[in-house]
DNA sequence: TGGGCGGTAGAAACCGGTGTCATTTAAGAG
DNA sequence: CTCTTAAATGACACCGGTTTCTACCGCCCA
């Protein structure tokens, strides 16, 4: 931006150094590098008694007012991308910035805009593998940002989840926090964080209520489209394992599901439906039960890949060839997915997309797109077929 | 600490509120709870003119003060656990903070002590899956210390390595950070962060110099165990799948593995040793390699379980049976390693304790025993014996 | 009663940035 | 060549804590 568009009658209030509608908002200024030589190149003028950098000492943005001969402000100006700036003047503070390596204090400057360049990230259940997933995906929107990433576990079973995460969030003066499944489901901590007047993406299996940010992965379609796949290998009897049903995704996935099933004119039996926890040991016993029943379903579909898991197990205890005599189906494609033998199929969950796209969400510079209003971003899941499945005998 | 030993028989440098040798050092504020209710007590005195709090705004340190009637030195004294605080204005001060329910600023706070109050762990390699349990013990530790945790991923082959992480550090003035393997064995990093003043401790698979703080896991008897193990069943001929050659931990573990074969009068002739990368796929193509010499080994050990998994799918290609034809031992103990069918046995990495250890040892206060210099904490691996191993036919 | 003296408290400066608002500078109009 | 006006810049207070340094209090001792 070279110049300000210099058409302005008289902005309704302050007259500070806001630009356009809201704040300058820059995030963390993009300052970088650590080049060293040159010197500066104007006269020697001004209130400050001009010498080199101290040494033993980082650099402040008195140094580079002092080196660049301005005041402080307008080096701030800088930083923040103000568009009041002599495009000139500018240059000669980038040059001092480049040369001494400068970059601003972010607690700081977090201190005065009363917010830092932290990033929350909320999540229950720390040993669900999806966490490091989409951990991974935000770090990388993260990446080159001048935003770090702050990880929180927490509890939502305790009594002091909400409050826990409020003072968190409120202490810690977040820029924002990604809140990611089950506490992603929680309304009364989406309210309380709302309070806070802290701006949360949540990332859930299904669009909650039309006010928050979400990232959603649509696991109602992801379930039909490996209902469809099952149905047209020929399976026509097909177990069903289901997660908690406290879970949204749980219920997403069974719906999703069945439904398919039965608009293809599969009917699925009360008694090939049972309820895991999403856990391994769960993912057994209700593999156990299924195949147990005559006849035997020829086809079993976990909720997530844990139980899948726990489905191999099963059937190896009970001399069930997979994929010979038993085809399988996970949800997730966790890197566990992969490493089984047979190597499983399953519905691939973008989580680490999904985790880029919430931080990319929240550090969108507040004019763009990205960041407004009720936005829900929704990502695909895909089947991902691999060798756990085949047509029935 | 009630009372500060009146023996000081003036101390050296200048006289702060500084009690014995360095700092007062508390750390963050163990102040928590928000009751409400009850008034002050005492009665309307000097400077501010009191009144409640004012609505609509976090409490600050001059609420504080002001409603205690002292000045906002005092309130920190309290804050920062000085001894110079008499007991009455201590209990009064810490009356009004519960009863508000304040929280000092971490921003403002670190601002002033030049210091943050966060951690930062660094690792490498995101796909380990032992990053998210060092995290979780780390995150275990920091629970209620009012430290947090920020995550940093890098690549250690990328020329911006450690001025990378060193810019990180000191920009964010980190507290601590926790270096994860395999940027724990970075000498020219750890080198870099000691320049910045920057504490740090490295978890490791071996004791690498003496003069830093480490978790080490001593990787050489845990495989060590294995091996004897192994014999100890019966098998005389063994395969060993070594990982990465540039990581510590491979030459370790196979070093200690073959070492322990050795001593029990098994020999392993260089074809039984083949060289993985410590990925899935390595696995499979070293078992491959492995399983197709006569005579076959009755038994492989893969240096960590991605690659047992490998084995296990080579096995299956080959129509090898496991455990009946071939025995199979992994290491690491991740959580895939009991949902692989059958269960592997595998060597447990307490790496959850690790961080924990690892946290604590950086949040210890300055005096204590555990922020002594080169302290080295060992921990012990030991054998998990699943379902993959038995005598040899 | 006066003089240390150590424990306690407070005023003011400071950490490194930003907000507000006044002031200077430059550009365009008359 | 002034006058007007908007753009560009600077002075100063402030964000919420801590440090430095000084002042005070009460007590022991001479």
């Amino acid at each position: 931006m070279p110049k300000a568009k210099s058409a302005s009658p008289a902005k309704g209030g302050a007259r500070g150094d806001v630009p356009s509608g809201k704040r300058g908002e820059a995030g963390p200024g993009a300052v970088r590098s650590d080049a060293r030589g040159a010197s500066a190149g104007t006269a020697p003028h001004p209130h400050h008694a001009s010498m080199e950098m101290p040494e033993g000492r980082r650099a402040t943005i008195n140094d580079i007012a002092r080196l660049a001969n301005v005041s402080k402000k307008t080096v701030s100006r800088v930083i923040n991308q103000s568009p009041f700036v002599r495009d000139e003047t500018r240059a000669k503070i980038d040059a001092v910035i480049q040369r001494i390596g400068y970059a601003p204090d972010p607690q700081a400057r977090g201190l005065a805009f009363r917010r830092s360049f932290l990033i929350g990230l909320v999540y229950d259940n720390p040993n669900a593998a999806y966490i490091v997933h989409s951990q991974d995906g935000a770090l990388d929107a993260l990446r080159g940002s001048g935003f770090e990433l702050v990880v929180h576990p927490c509890d939502r079973f305790s009594e002091d989840f909400v409050p826990g995460v409020r003072r968190f969030v409120e202490r810690q003066k977040l820029h924002g926090v990604i809140l990611l499944p089950p506490v992603s489901e929680d309304q009364a901590l989406a309210r309380a964080l709302e309070e806070v007047d802290c701006q949360c993406v949540r990332l859930a299996s299904v669009r909650i209520d039309n006010t928050s940010k979400m990232i959603v992965s649509n696991d109602r379609e992801a379930t039909a489209e490996a209902a469809n796949y099952l149905e047209a290998l020929g399976h026509r009897r097909i177990g069903f394992i289901a997660g908690p049903q406290q879970n949204r995704s749980a219920h997403e996935r069974q719906s999703g599901f069945i439904g398919a099933l039965e608009r293809r004119g599969v009917s699925v039996p009360p008694e090939m439906i049972v309820e895991g926890a999403y856990t391994f040991e769960s993912g057994v016993a209700c593999a156990e039960a299924l195949l147990a029943q005559r006849p035997r379903p020829t086809a079993i579909f976990a909720s997530n890949d844990e139980m899948a898991a726990g489905v191999y197990k099963a059937a190896y205890r009970m001399h069930i060839a997979i994929p010979d005599e038993l085809s399988v189906i996970g949800f997730d494609d966790t890197p566990m997915a992969s490493r089984l033998t047979p190597a499983l199929t399953t519905m691939r969950l973008p989580i680490r997309e999904m985790g880029r796209l919430a931080a990319a969400m929240l550090i969108a510079p507040k004019g763009s797109e990205q960041s407004e209003g009720s936005t829900a971003v929704r990502v695909a899941p895909h089947l991902v077929v691999r060798e756990s499945t085949q047509p029935p005998k």
